[in-house]
DNA sequence: CAATACGTTCAATCTATATTGAACATATTA
DNA sequence: TAATATGTTCAATATAGATTGAACGTATTG
């Protein structure tokens, strides 16, 4: 089917995304998701990696159909991570956005802002714990006691092991 | 405050957890939820973690205030991933359950179900995006065939540095 | 400077999915 | 075998959190 070469508006019209970039699209929106980010952060990333030519923010949303508050939304984040770039288009007037390229590079940015984040968060929570167990040391049986400390001692280990194994896996990754 | 130690019925009065279990009930439902589990189905491992004894499913239930259904949905997906074991106590004459407490194994054993299984399908999505891009060679312009075509390696590019990665991550945590 | 378009924010809404609970199935014991 | 308690299933519900869109703020152009 040939669509209507007819263009009565001052801008590009909206043509369809080719079926590729639509597949692209949604993969990029599941793994997000995947990671824990809004699904419609990882489809404007998928948008603009495929994309001829950096794209403005109405042009994003037109594209994904999804509001102008979500690309906002999106691209700010997006923007934070470094997995999208701001370009000025003269012609325009006006900010685009265009995907960085380099997945390798980006991956390793994120990897401090998300993993070792949540690495720190999980060590914090396990220190509580074995605080609480001091404070609650009078309320529970010795055996009790005894039990949940071992237990307790086994995570912390676990945990060791984990935080010697987080740099080797980053080197690696760099 | 002393709880009172009438005991009107049959079965063990269900006592309040101390602070350090709800703890590692909250903690382990979060982790759960990250690799997209559901939360009580993380709760119930914290619970049995920190256990004197194996649970019943009704104790299960009430210890976390969740119902029989969640109960027993939850167990079973534990116990496909071998995170707990059955356990037959012929005194309550009833299947009770218990925590594996080596948990660097069962990362192992959860590994293949997990990340194994999504590495790929991701693989699956981008084979298919490429085959699509054949079929859709006729309708895009030459230039943008190119460039998508192009991105496209850059892809499959990093996925093989993946894969390459990944047995060796394997290697690692075993 | 007024007019227009674009960007941002956040309360209200929508949606995906976990959780519930009632109906049904199974097992134990008296 | 009947009575009782426990386990499972799944349609209906609840909930967390993403998405929307209206109101507001900002910038460009004629």
């Amino acid at each position: 089917m040939v669509v209507s070469t007819k263009n009565k508006s001052r801008k590009t019209e909206p043509q369809p995304l080719p079926r590729v970039r639509l597949e692209l699209v949604d993969v990029c929106g599941r793994l997000a998701q995947a990671v824990d980010f809004p699904r419609s952060m990882g489809e404007i990333y998928g948008l603009l990696y495929l994309a001829t030519k950096p794209m403005s923010a109405p042009e994003i949303s037109s594209g994904l159909s999804i509001s102008k508050g979500s690309v906002s939304m999106g691209t700010r984040q997006l923007l934070a991570l470094g997995f999208i770039n701001k370009v000025w288009l003269q012609k325009e007037r006006k900010v685009h956005f265009e995907a960085v390229l380099e997945l390798g590079d980006l991956i390793r940015s994120a990897y401090d802002s998300v993993f070792k984040v949540r690495a720190q968060n999980a060590e914090r929570r396990l220190g509580d714990m074995v605080e609480t167990l001091a404070e609650e040391k009078g309320d529970l049986s010795p055996e009790e006691y005894d039990l949940i400390r071992e237990r307790l001692q086994r995570l912390v280990k676990l945990q060791k092991r984990a935080r010697q194994f987080l740099p080797l896996l980053e080197k690696l990754i760099k």
